[in-house]
DNA sequence: AAATCTGTGCAATTTAAACTTTACAAAGTA
DNA sequence: TACTTTGTAAAGTTTAAATTGCACAGATTT
């Protein structure tokens, strides 16, 4: 028959604990971000509270380097953040601990950048047809104005869905999309079962 | 003073087209695919019928094994397709042309095989707790009774936020979004300006 | 001022992903 | 039956991303 000590117990919570980091550190990756970046999020996470870079590359066994490179980047995509704390020189990161926060802040950093560099191609773009349409002449073969006129719709079609998508990540951002798919807090074995 | 002949005219028509599939390939990175990805569904996409592994490769510049792969990968995340074309023995691939639709079906690839892995991974972990709890005696120390606790209300908490991206997907691949979020068609230059 | 600590720029290395080459099975054609 | 065509599996190569090691600047302590 099988038993443990107490300090297998504890041993055991922890190897729970480090498979949810795992499994943090993965569905990371679906975000475009390695996975490094889910895993000291988790890490950070279970630990409750904020820990230096040197306390992260002892847990990771990476290095510091390593560390200082993916908390900026954390920082830089709006999950993390620098915590005083005083009688310390080192710097102590902490991060976001509401997952659909996290959920939001990356999905809008990703979106809001390809928005971004799109608006800019399209503005490039319409300028350079309004200048080659004034090479149109009536020699010009029909061909080249279906070409044309094709590519004029298709810049019409790729406004319409930059727009979509920004308004989609203002939907997420201002915490709309909560009203429509709430978060319902589950409360497992509770005193009251029903 | 500068002058365009047909066939330049033609030439820079193409090379706007090209930038649009290169943004189209560097865009859909976001979903974490490769960009080669991108740059089949642009090619397909303004090529306007479907075409074959021959002719992508030929477009490209790159390996017909390649072109399967990546075929066969956009068919997995639902965004192309076989095209049946009578008389020829050759695959003819087809994309999807909606953009939002694209995004949609990228978007719930992604997160539902996120949620399924979850999924499976709480209802492990669930069960490990009901195990290890049977082993809590009156000599456990009070560290280890909170960590166990912890160890519940995070799991409770994992739910909820899986279960939010569950409904999440649903939301959008309902189309419901589109109610919330709809897509306004844009028409640039058209003939009655305000 | 010398010695230590901390974070990070930069080049080098390792690891993983993208891509190619070769080979071959299945199906079609002569 | 022998000969092509087509798609893809498997293994190898190239390219890009992740990670490390070294070095050093700025701040702190002695």
């Amino acid at each position: 028959m099988e038993s443990f000590s107490n300090d297998q117990l504890l041993q055991e919570i922890k190897s729970c604990e480090d498979l949810l980091t795992d499994r943090i550190a993965d569905n990371m990756e679906t975000f475009g971000v390695s996975s490094t970046v889910g895993r000291l999020l988790g890490i950070i996470y279970m630990n409750r509270e904020a820990m230096t870079l040197d306390s992260l590359a002892d847990e990771t066994g990476m290095s510091k380097t390593r560390m200082s490179q993916v908390m900026r980047q954390m920082i830089s995509l709006n999950i993390a953040e620098k915590e005083y704390v005083k009688g310390s020189r080192k710097d102590h990161y902490n991060v976001e601990r509401d997952y659909a926060q996290t959920f939001i802040s990356l999905f809008t950093s990703n979106w809001s950048e390809v928005v971004k560099r799109n608006t800019s191609l399209e503005r490039r773009l319409r300028e350079q047809i309004r200048h080659l349409e004034t090479f149109l002449t009536k020699d010009s073969t029909e061909d080249v104005k279906v070409r044309m006129e094709r590519l004029q719709q298709e810049l019409d079609e790729w406004n319409a869905y930059y727009n979509w998508i920004d308004n989609l990540v203002a939907f997420f951002e201002s915490g709309e999309i909560f009203k429509h798919v709430p978060i319902v807090p589950q409360k497992q074995e509770g005193g009251s079962a029903k």
